[in-house]
DNA sequence: ATGAAAGCGCTAACAT
DNA sequence: ATGTTAGCGCTTTCAT
C-alpha cells in the first residue's frame, strides 16, 4: 500500500513555475494591467513605464500564457487544417502555402488528416472547435453538409479547399478542374488519339466529377463521341491507379490515357510498365498535378498542373480576411490549371518538336 | 465619423454562447462540480445524477472548452510536431504515424516545419511552449541543441525523430542509416561495381554522415579503397541531386551510384536521363526511401526502405510514455532499414534472377 | 456522494 | 495614464 503512493505522482514534472504578469508586475512595480497593456502594444502607455515592464519582463524571461489569454479574450491565435491524405504531396503543398500565410500572420497550424474517412474528419473538426481554434481550413471527404452548417452556426469561420460544396455558404478555393481535364483531352485528340482512356477518382469527390466532365467535352468538342467504356473509376490510392490500368489494358487497350489524380498517375505506370508497353509509344500518358517525380520519370510525365501551394495560400487569406470581418460574403475563388506538356503524351514524337515546358 | 463607428465592430461574429458547465449544471440541477466530475468520469458519483448529467449535457449539445481546462489543469492534449519539410513524402509518413497514435489516445497533432531553417524551427518550437503543448515531437534543423536544451529545462517532453542529437538528455527514434547504406553499397559491390558514386544530403545532418560511412564502410569490407572523388554533397533538394548527378557524368562517370535522400534521387534520376544513359545497364542506381513512385518508374527504384510510419508511431509512443512518466531515462529506439531490391541496381540483369520485392 | 468557493493567468471595464 | 477588480470556463480542495 505504502508503495502506491509515490508510483501516482507522475502527472507532470516539477518544473519551476513559468513567470506570470503577476511576477513582471511586482518586479517593475506597477499593476498587471500596465503589463498587459505593454506586453499587447496598447496605447497609451507612458515612455517610462513601458520600458520599466518590458526590462522585467526579459529579465524574468517572461512569456504569455497563450491558454490564459486565449480564455480571456475568446479567441485564439491557432487554425485547425483538416486534408484528407497526408501522404498525398498535393496536400503537401496546400498545407505549404497555408502555413506560409498564417505563419506570416503569427497564427498556428493546427493540422488534422482525416485518410478520407467522413466519421475521422468529424472527429477532428469537432476537436478544432473544442480547442477554440479561430477558423478552420478543410477539404471535405464527405458528401454530407450538416457538420458544416453545424459548424457555421457557431461561427466557425471555415474555407473549403479543392473540393466543392454544394449549396452552402462557405469561403472557397478550387481550381478549373475540368478546364484543365478538357486541355489536356483535347491535346490527346490533337495528336491524332481516339481511344483515349480515363482514370478518375471516386465519383462522390467533386474534383473527379469535374475532370470526368472536362474529359467528356473534349470529345463533345472535337465532335467525336465519348468512349464511355474506357473510363475507370478508382480509389484515390496508387494501387487503385493500378488495377484501373489493368483492367483497362484487358480489353482493346486505348492508345492514350487520361488520369485524373496524382497518386493513380502512378499506379497507372506501374500496370503500363508490368505489361511492357512503351510510352507513348503504345500508350500515351497524360497526368494530374505536378509534383517532384514527373520530370524523373522517363519519359518525363505531361500533366495538368495545380497550383497546389497558391492554392494554401489563397485559403490561408480567405480566412484571415475572414476573421478581420466575419459578416462578409462567402467568396469562391477558382485558380487556374495549366497543362504542362512533356513527353509522355507523345507530343515530341509525333510533332518533332520541344514545346515543352 | 458616424460612419466609423459600426465599421470598428469587426472582431467576432455575434453567435449563440456555447453552453457552459454552469448551464449544464442546471438543467440537472446539481452543482458545476458534480456536472465537470461526471464528465471527466471521475469516480463516486451516484448513477441517477451520472445520468442526469449525461442527459443535460446532450440535450445542450455540450462541448467542453479545453482551453478553460487547459488553463486549470495547466495541461494539454496537443502535442507539436516540427518536421524540417513538409514536400518530403518521408515525413508526411512520419507524421501519419504520429497522428495515429496520437489520436487514438485522445490527443490532437499540432503542425509546423522549419523549411531546414533553425530560426524558423526555434520559432516555432517557441509558439508551441506558449500554446502550452503536452510535449514536441520534432526533427532537428539545427546543429545547435542550446534551444533543446532550454525546452528540456522548461520541463517540456521531447522526443527527437529521425536525426541525431549528439549529447543531449532526449528521447530520440532513428534508423540504422549506416547499416542501410552499406547493404546497398555492398550490393552494388557484389554485383561486380568499383566505380559506386553516392550523391548524399548536407553533412551538417546526422543521417547524412551515418549513410556516408555505410558507404565507406562497405567498400572496407570488400576491401577496396573508396572513391572520394565520386561522393557528392548537395541539398535535400531535387535540384541538388540534379547538379550532383550532371558534376558526376562530367567527370569519368561511375558505373553506379547510391542516393542518399529521396528527393535527391528524383533529381539524380534527372540527370541520368537527360544524359540518355540508360539504367541499369550505363548505371546502377541504388536510392533511399520506398515511397510510391518507387514502383513507378522504370525500371522499378532498388532502395534502402525506412519504416516512415513506424518512425512515426515509435516516436508518438515515446512521447505519450514520458507524458506518463516524466522521470524516466530518455530512450534512444533504432529502427530497421531494409534493401529493397529491384531492377534500377541491375540484380535482374546481371543475375538473370527475381529477387525482388 | 455532493456542493461552495477559490483560482489557473490573463484582459478589459471601470475607476481615478 | 495607471490601478482595481471582475471574470473567461473549468477543476479541485475543502466542507458537509
Amino acid at each position: 500500500m505504502s508503495a502506491l503512493m509515490p508510483k501516482k505522482r507522475s502527472k507532470r514534472i516539477e518544473t519551476p513555475a513559468a513567470p506570470t504578469v503577476k511576477q513582471v508586475a511586482e518586479r517593475a512595480g506597477v499593476s498587471t494591467a500596465t503589463v498587459s497593456r505593454v506586453l499587447s502594444g496598447a496605447p497609451y502607455v507612458s515612455d517610462g513605464l513601458n520600458h520599466r515592464v518590458r526590462e522585467a519582463a526579459r529579465e524574468l524571461n517572461y512569456q504569455l500564457n497563450r491558454i490564459a489569454r486565449n480564455l480571456r479574450t475568446r479567441t485564439s491565435r491557432a487554425v485547425g487544417v483538416v486534408i484528407p491524405d497526408i501522404e498525398n504531396p498535393f496536400f503537401g503543398r496546400v498545407v505549404c502555402g497555408i502555413e506560409d500565410v498564417l505563419q506570416a500572420a503569427g497564427y498556428s497550424l493546427l493540422l488534422s488528416h482525416s485518410n478520407e474517412n467522413p466519421n475521422r474528419e468529424q472527429i477532428n473538426l469537432r476537436t478544432f472547435l473544442a480547442e477554440g481554434v479561430a477558423g478552420i481550413i478543410f477539404t471535405s471527404s464527405s458528401t454530407e453538409t450538416s457538420e458544416y452548417e453545424h459548424l457555421l452556426k457557431t461561427g466557425m469561420p471555415l474555407v473549403a479547399v479543392s473540393r466543392i460544396l454544394p449549396g452552402i455558404k462557405v469561403d472557397m478555393v478550387t481550381v478549373t478542374n475540368s478546364e484543365g481535364a478538357h486541355a489536356a483531352v483535347s491535346h490527346l485528340i490533337a495528336l491524332g488519339h481516339k481511344r483515349i482512356g480515363m482514370i478518375n477518382g471516386p465519383a462522390w469527390i467533386s474534383t473527379s466529377r469535374q475532370r470526368l466532365l472536362g474529359y467528356e467535352q473534349a470529345f463533345a468538342a472535337a465532335a467525336l463521341p465519348v468512349p464511355r467504356d474506357l473510363v475507370q473509376h478508382a480509389d484515390w490510392r496508387q494501387t487503385g491507379g493500378y488495377h484501373a490500368m489493368q483492367t483497362l489494358l484487358q480489353m482493346a487497350p486505348p492508345t492514350a490515357v487520361f488520369v485524373g489524380s496524382n497518386l493513380l498517375t502512378l499506379g497507372a505506370l506501374q500496370g503500363i510498365h508490368e505489361r511492357g508497353l512503351s510510352i507513348p509509344g503504345d500508350i500515351a500518358v497524360v497526368g494530374f498535378d505536378d509534383l517532384p517525380w514527373a520530370t524523373s520519370l522517363q519519359p518525363p510525365l505531361s500533366v495538368v498542373a495545380q497550383p497546389a501551394f497558391e492554392v494554401g495560400v489563397t485559403a490561408a487569406r480567405l480566412l484571415l480576411d475572414r476573421l478581420h470581418d466575419p459578416a462578409r460574403p462567402p467568396r469562391h475563388i477558382t485558380l487556374e490549371t495549366r497543362l504542362i506538356v512533356r513527353a509522355s503524351c507523345g507530343a515530341e514524337i509525333r510533332h518533332g518538336s520541344a514545346s515543352c515546358t
